[in-house]
DNA sequence: TCCTTGAATAGATGTCTGTCGAAACAGGAT
DNA sequence: ATCCTGTTTCGACAGACATCTATTCAAGGA
């Protein structure tokens, strides 16, 4: 549980989709990033890890808010996880799960143009 | 080849995903939009549409930055259209497809906090 | 009118993915 | 050591999806 740092959104990052055309490669890095978060479960997620009191969440307190099995959560925080967009970390009996904001600071910029220069 | 203005991400807009949990409506609004991105070649798309010339490019323009072909090409942009991202226009022989910035203005300012002050 | 070219639709197919139940693993408590 | 609870992994299965070929539709030009 260590080597999912933002391995992604470094290269693929700075420049907006609408100033020049995306490289093959850039969309492909890029595309995984979407792909993560186009399911309403993982946004969900997302979204209740990085609104959460101290800025995590245990799987404990997320598997509580759907109404789905356990194995399903932890398939979805997997995804997540292994799309740099979350880490998790194990704290005694429990697993405490963070989001990493830069990511998702990178994956904005991209959206709109100039909006490099907001990460500035 | 009308009625897919941006009727998403209207309602779903404004919140940025880590002040307060996102409702399960909500998130099955926004994965729509993420899912219409999460394609490699829409995402090629999306840019050399939102960067070629005049704001608009035609299909023709799309078809050759690809090994694809043109019905592929085809369902891509109607995946993008349905979702409300572009919008595509028929004068004469050509079919022209354009963006809708304000959407993913939208989308960008939900993912950073505060991002929906930036679109004021 | 017919033919040609650009673009969309229809149908088929192989792959990916969200979900589950069962089993395995990790820590703490008894 | 043994159980109990929280979390992840495994294997399976149904539905969704990207791509293709063949066909159809739209608009111009001969």
């Amino acid at each position: 549980m260590s080597k999912q740092l933002p391995l992604v959104a470094m290269d693929a990052c700075c420049s907006p989709l609408a100033r020049e055309p995306l490289t093959a490669d850039q969309a492909a890095e890029l595309s995984k990033l979407f792909k993560a978060m186009s399911d309403p479960v993982r946004l969900r997620l997302l979204s209740l890890i990085a609104s959460h009191a101290g800025g995590e969440a245990c799987v404990c307190d997320l598997t509580d808010a759907f109404d789905l099995t356990g194995p399903t959560i932890s398939h979805h925080l997997k995804v997540l996880r292994e799309s740099g967009l979350i880490t998790g970390e194990r704290r005694g009996t429990w697993v405490y799960y963070r989001v990493h904001p830069e990511v998702l600071a990178r994956l904005s910029a991209v959206l709109v143009p100039g909006g490099a220069e907001a990460l500035a």
